[in-house]
Parts: structure tokens; sequence; C-alpha cells
DNA sequence: ATACAACAATTGCATGTACTACTATTCTCG
DNA sequence: CGAGAATAGTAGTACATGCAATTGTTGTAT
């Protein structure tokens, strides 16, 4: 319907009655960004719902799984390839245990490998095999496709540098989730 | 496979923007366009998960979930406070049988009731109790404040409004994930 | 040297979800 | 009518997750 989006960045229309209001100033408007707020909550939650459920299809033909993905791209980034349990538990969004099992499910398709290392024996890399480089290369493009498809597609520039931004606000505010 | 969403619906507007830069160009930027979007899809991950973690943290107290203010939420705003099975499962992210399980969770603590159709016996209503509304009644504003603390405080009105209109224009051609 | 706290990773347990199969009821149309 | 398709809802099974307890390792204070 709308295609009023346009959304010439920076320099945008008040979505609110008034607009020389209070910053600040405290009350009458609060039910209004707070009705706003819980919208914007309900819509996040749907769309990551939605694309998640649109990549991961997209991605089934490969018999690999998002998270999988993104396991994958972090260790070929790491430094010889190779990334503690710990280390994966905090760039991944996931529970130590959680790390652990996706960590088990790969190994066992021979994707990583599990080292463990010299200088501190309770620490255990996971690291990058051949088949995962591989599977990695295959995946990594369809899933960049994929997203750019269900999600970049419908989005101006615009709008995708205002929401990262405002995202990445929030992220910085609330502290990412580390704490597990 | 039925074929999902091609590229713009009937009425839509192209996301794809003008302005400046590259942009429509094809295929050079599409690296660059890609790349956004995958980060954005990134932020989206991470930003739903964290703020889901913290409104259930400040929701704890009351022994209520998320979810179940969500549900409680859409019987009273439901005519006669009373929704169908598929229905609640269309509204709420949810399968058939995950409705079944979480009604299954509210009935035994008395806040909602099944009770039967007598036009169409196959379906069974699922409608608040006098508890169930009391709980809605207590829980509703904390689940608000919840979110406008950790979500809507961070963000400008400008923001907000840019990336709710963003999101409901990508629910409305990925199709909101309603094939369940 | 020994005891002890902190830490990395794993495992057991309980919970929640989706997928599939199944029953009951209603709808369709030959 | 009445047989088969379609729909609403409920179990059974399998699997993934998080939390808490456990094992093994390291660093530190006595």
């Amino acid at each position: 319907m709308e295609e009023t989006v346009r959304t010439s960045a920076p320099g945008q229309a008040e979505p609110v009655s008034e607009s020389g209001d209070e910053t600040c100033s405290s009350g009458v408007d609060l039910g209004e960004r707070e009705r706003e707020a819980l919208d914007l909550w309900a819509a996040l939650l749907r769309v990551t719902n939605t694309i998640h459920a649109r990549v991961t299809e997209d991605l089934v033909g490969l018999g690999i799984t998002p998270e999988e993905v993104e396991l994958l791209m972090r260790l070929s980034r790491a430094p010889e390839e190779r990334l503690r349990m710990v280390e994966v538990s905090r760039s991944l969004l996931l529970s130590k245990s959680g790390v652990t099992r996706l960590v088990d499910r790969l190994e066992q398709r021979g994707l990583v490998e599990r080292t463990s290392c010299p200088e501190d024996r309770r620490v255990v890399y996971t690291t990058l095999t051949e088949q995962g480089r591989q599977a990695f290369g295959e995946a990594d493009p369809l899933l960049s496709v994929a997203v750019a498809e269900h999600l970049g597609r419908h989005l101006s520039a615009q709008e995708i540098f205002v929401m990262r931004e405002g995202l990445h606000t929030v992220l910085k505010a609330e502290g990412d989730a580390a704490a597990r």
C-alpha cells in the first residue's frame, strides 16, 4: 500500500502529529511512543521469523542450516581457521552447550574437527576441514543471495542504512546478549 | 515447492532507489548491497534475540512469558474474547500442535478456557477467563514498558518510523510466514 | 607443595517445537 | 442422498535448546 516509503533518510517527516515536541519532556506522548515501539517489536519478531524460514528453505537443498553456515563463515574468517568453543558461543547466538551440540553434528558430518590446544588443555579448537571449506564455498553465496532476495530486495538503500544504524545502536546499548 | 513471491507484487513499489550512487545499475554493486543486507540480517537476529531475552527477564516476576501475554492480548481484543485454535496459530507464530500445547499450559493455570462451538463442532474456542483477564491487565503494561525501555528508548521517532515502514513492506512482500 | 577459586567444555535433565499420523466433523457435488 | 475431499483439533515422536551439575585444567594464595 504505502508507496510513500521512500524515506528520504535523515530529514524525515514526523509521523506524530506535532513536531516541536518534547524529546526529553515526559508523559503525554509516552503512550504513543510505547505503542509504536510495541508495533515495531511485533514487526521485528515477524520479519525475523519469516525471513529465517525462507532462508532456511532456500538452503535445505544443500542439507545445511543458516546457523551452520554462520559457524563455517566465522571459522573461515578466523586466524588459522579455528575458534575456541567459547568464542563460537559468543559470536553465534548460542549457549555453550548449544555450541557443543552444534559442533557435534558438524563434526559427525565431517565439516569441522576438534583439536586440542597444547598451551591450555582446557580449550578445544574447532577447525575447518577441507570438506567444510568446500561446503562453505557452496553455501555462502546461496545464503547471501537468499538474504538479499527475501530481505534486501524489499528495502531501499536508505532504509537499510537507517535500520542497520538503529539496530546497532540498540545492540550497543543493550549489550548484545553476550551474557550467556 | 510453490513459487514464493516473485519479485514484486502487483501494486508494490520497488524498493530500489535511484538517488545518488549506485543502485539499480545491474550487477556491479550487487555485492555491496548483498553485504549490507547480510549485515542487516545479522543485526536483526541479534536484536530480536537480545530484546526477547531482556523482555522475558522483565516479565519473569509475574511468571508469564511474552508469548503468553501475546496470546492473552489477542484474546482480549477478539470479539467476545475468544479465538479458534487455528486463528491463534495464524496470529501467533506457532504451529497447530504448538498452539494446542500453549493453550494446554494456559488452561492448566486457569488463564484461558476451551469451549466448543455449537455451529461447527470441529472448532474449539479459546476464551479468556476472569483470571486471565486479570493476569493480562498486570502483564500488558509491564510488557509495553519493557519493550519501550529496551527497544524504543534507544531509537528516535524517525528511526522507529522508518523501521516499521520497512519491516511492514518486507512482511507484505514475503507473506508473513502465514504458511504453516 | 597444597588447597582453592576460576574457567573451558561436556553431559544430564527438563522443556518446547515442529512434523506426522490420527480422529472427528463439515463440505462438495455427482 | 452419500462417498470422498477438506478442515479443526489432538497425540506421538524426534530433535534442538538452555540450565545446572560435572569433569578436567589453570592460576594463585598460603
